[in-house]
DNA sequence: ATAGTATTTAGATAGTTAGCTAACTATCTA
DNA sequence: TAGATAGTTAGCTAACTATCTAAATACTAT
């Protein structure tokens, strides 16, 4: 399996979940912790969210920095240019070139 | 769990298989029948495959018509665009507005 | 050092997904 | 009608996912 490939599935099944997309619907104004995340998600455990958070980084839609005894979590927009490209290598008219 | 939501989960998780996208892919120019795609998987089982049909018309990213003993595939190319304003609530600059 | 706060990890449970083989339905042809 | 072809459904196993509670880790503050 290309790598590629892996990023886009593992995108892609990331943002099948409606509470992952909140958490970087979140994040798109500005990084936060954890807590302040999880304190959005009043139905959900801090383990199932922390769940979601690594589902998020294994598939680089996010990045974590420790600060102190917080985790400061940020958008990383690189790979929705993946997705993009995955999605037009599906719809798009062009035929897929190998660049 | 509003419509559009579920709409948008199901269509990202049909996305997030690279067979399944390779379906689609193939689809894009012309529409073929079930065994004619089946043929280019050969190291999955029919029944594997009218499987992934099954999860990608659920999603709505194809639609199917039997004609004689075939069943046709057509691509529906109608919820990409949904699929295209998830993302772009999810990583787009503007406020989602309930539209 | 001790206690408290923030977050993750571990372990259990329930449900889902992908794949298989076998069996079935539907259609066509002879 | 009988046989062949196309495709789906049923039933199964193995692997994965989501969720929980409880415990562990890491840091801060007193």
């Amino acid at each position: 399996m290309f790598k590629r490939t892996k990023a886009i599935n593992d995108a892609m099944f990331a943002l099948s979940d409606v509470n992952r997309r909140r958490i970087l619907k979140m994040l798109r104004d500005k990084p936060l912790t954890a807590g302040q995340i999880s304190s959005r998600f009043p139905l959900l455990s801090r383990p199932s969210m922390s769940h979601h958070f690594s589902v998020l980084k294994e598939a680089n839609l996010i990045d974590s920095e420790k600060v102190g005894q917080n985790v400061i979590y940020t958008i990383n927009t690189t790979v929705f240019y993946d997705i993009l490209s995955g999605l037009l290598r599906v719809y798009g008219e062009e035929n897929e070139t190998k660049s």
